[in-house]
DNA sequence: CTCTGATAACTCGGTTGACGATATATAACG
DNA sequence: CGTTATATATCGTCAACCGAGTTATCAGAG
């Protein structure tokens, strides 16, 4: 999983959101770093839909312009938490190699 | 950066290794999650040398077999700094909103 | 003596997924 | 009336990963 399909999940996490909220959430949530373009989201929210991470919760009206909502599924936050400890793991590997002290054991 | 990629550096970290040795590395260093293939190794190590964040160290005979060894350079080890507290990041933003609990402040 | 498996390097083609650019439409602001 | 913000969507390209295959040496099993 990259960046910016963990970057989605993580938005939809906490609620659902529609398309334009995620881009907006995604450069919250990552400080200002990421600015998701329309390209990347609308071909990974395909992708997450078959995949069954995600599902489209319901879809509103909003003056004339269509708000479709997405939600994670049970399945997407259980392959969010197993990915965030996936780059936690990741990261304290690469912080203890980085130490230049080779974990006990290893070759 | 993409997880091959990063478990390259990482096990670059500690010590110059040669391509077969790196792959046992990530190997050992992913807990056996990830068996790196010779294509993306390959592929990735003369990207890498390009873009400056390793390079060959030494090139090593040892009984008719050729053995390259790469190291990180400064740039590298930085870039893999960089990196792994982006990864640390991205783990606590998606662990606090699969809590239910958006960061007080946003949206 | 041959075959398998580990070590060690490298190539090639296919697929996936992110990206930039572009398109469309409405409402608000100046 | 033009620009900005909201909101969705498509298209073509490109980077990168991946599996499979190639070549070669040496050790050990059969």
């Amino acid at each position: 999983m990259q960046e910016p399909t963990f970057l989605i999940l993580t938005a939809l996490a906490a609620r659902p959101l529609h398309g334009y909220g995620i881009i907006q959430a995604v450069q919250t949530l990552s400080t200002g770093e990421v600015k998701m373009r329309p390209g990347t989201l609308y071909g990974a929210l395909d992708r997450l839909t078959d995949q069954d991470l995600i599902a489209v919760e319901r879809e509103e009206a909003v003056e004339g312009r269509l708000r479709r909502y997405y939600r994670l599924t049970d399945h997407g936050a259980a392959a969010l938490s197993t990915e965030a400890a996936r780059l936690r793991r990741r990261a304290e590997t690469a912080e203890t190699q980085l130490r230049g002290r080779a974990i006990p054991g290893l070759a």
